[in-house]
DNA sequence: TTTTCATATATTCATATATAAATATGTTTA
DNA sequence: TAAACATATTTATATATGAATATATGAAAA
C-alpha cells in the first residue's frame, strides 16, 4: 500500500490551515496557544490539525506543564523530509506565510514584553494586532 | 492567491486514479481508451480526470480523427515540474504503478499484433489479460 | 451531397462518502 | 478549581464515481 500513503500525504497537505501551521513550525517550535495567536485560529481546529499531522508523523509534540509544544520531527522519513523541503520551495514567496511569519515575530516582541505565554497573552496579542491594523487602514484612508 | 494554488494542487494529486494516469503519460502519450485499458478505469472517470489533470497544467491532448491523445505538457510551470519530479521519486518503486507499466508493454505488444487502436482492440486486450492471470491463479492453485 | 449511424470522448446528474469547521464536552495539569 | 488542550458531535459542503446522456468525428448509405 505505497500509492495510498502518499495520496493520504497529499490530502493532509491540500488544506490551507494545515500548511500554515506546518510552515509557521518550520520557524520554531510553538505551543498551542502561540499558533491560534500567530494564525488567528480556532482551539479545536489547531488542535486537530496539529494531531493530523503529527499522525502522518510530520510533527512531534510534548508537555511542558499546562502547555502542549509542537514542533517539526527531527527524524522525518525520507518522504516527508523531500516533501517538506519542496514545499517550503513552493512556498517560499507565499503572502499568507509572510503575513504569518510577520504575526510571528511581532508575537515574540510581546511575549518579551509581557514574559508570558498563554492563551490571555495571545488574547491580548491578537487584540493589539488588530487595533494596530485598524489604525494603519485609517492612515491610508486619511 | 498563491496558496490556494498550492492546496489545489495537492487536493488534484490526492487521488489514486489521477496518479496512476499521470505516472502512466509519464512513459508515454496515450489516447483516453488506452488508458482505460491499461488501467482497467471506466469511460468516464479516465475521462473527467484527464480533464482535471489537463486543466490544472500537467496535461496536454490533441485529437487524431475519432481518437483524443494525452501527454505531459512540454512547457511545465516550474512548480508543476517540481511537483512531477518529486512524485516520480516519492513513487518509483510503488506497486501499483509497476504493474500498470507492465499492463502497458503487454498492451504495446497486443497492438503490434492487432495493428490497431480502438476500444474494441482494448477490451479484447483486457479479456486476454484477465485470462492469462486467473490461468496463473490456476496454476499456483495446482 | 445529405442523412444516418457507429465509435470515441465529454459532460451531466444522482448518490454515496468524505471533509472542514463550529459547538459542546472530556481530559490533563497546576 | 481553572487553564490549556484534545476529542466527539454536528452540520454544511465537497468529492468520487457510475449511469445516462450529449457531442464530435468519420464512415456508410441514400
Amino acid at each position: 500500500m505505497f500509492m495510498k500513503e502518499i495520496t493520504e500525504i497529499f490530502k493532509l497537505l491540500s488544506d490551507e490551515s494545515r500548511l500554515r501551521i506546518l510552515m509557521l513550525l518550520e520557524k520554531r517550535e510553538l505551543c498551542v496557544c502561540q499558533i491560534m495567536g500567530v494564525l488567528n485560529m480556532s482551539q479545536p481546529l489547531v488542535s486537530r490539525n496539529l494531531s493530523l499531522l503529527a499522525k502522518s508523523g510530520f510533527l512531534a509534540g510534548r508537555r511542558e506543564g499546562k502547555l502542549m509544544f509542537y514542533r517539526i520531527k527531527r527524524n522525518l522519513t525520507k518522504k516527508n523530509l523531500l516533501i517538506l523541503s519542496v514545499l517550503k520551495e513552493l512556498l517560499k514567496d507565499d503572502r499568507v506565510l509572510l503575513k504569518d511569519f510577520r504575526s510571528l515575530k511581532e508575537c515574540e516582541e510581546f511575549q518579551k514584553k509581557t514574559g508570558k505565554c498563554d492563551m490571555e497573552t495571545f488574547k491580548a496579542f491578537m487584540k493589539q494586532k488588530i487595533r494596530k491594523r485598524s489604525g494603519r487602514k485609517n492612515d491610508e484612508v486619511m
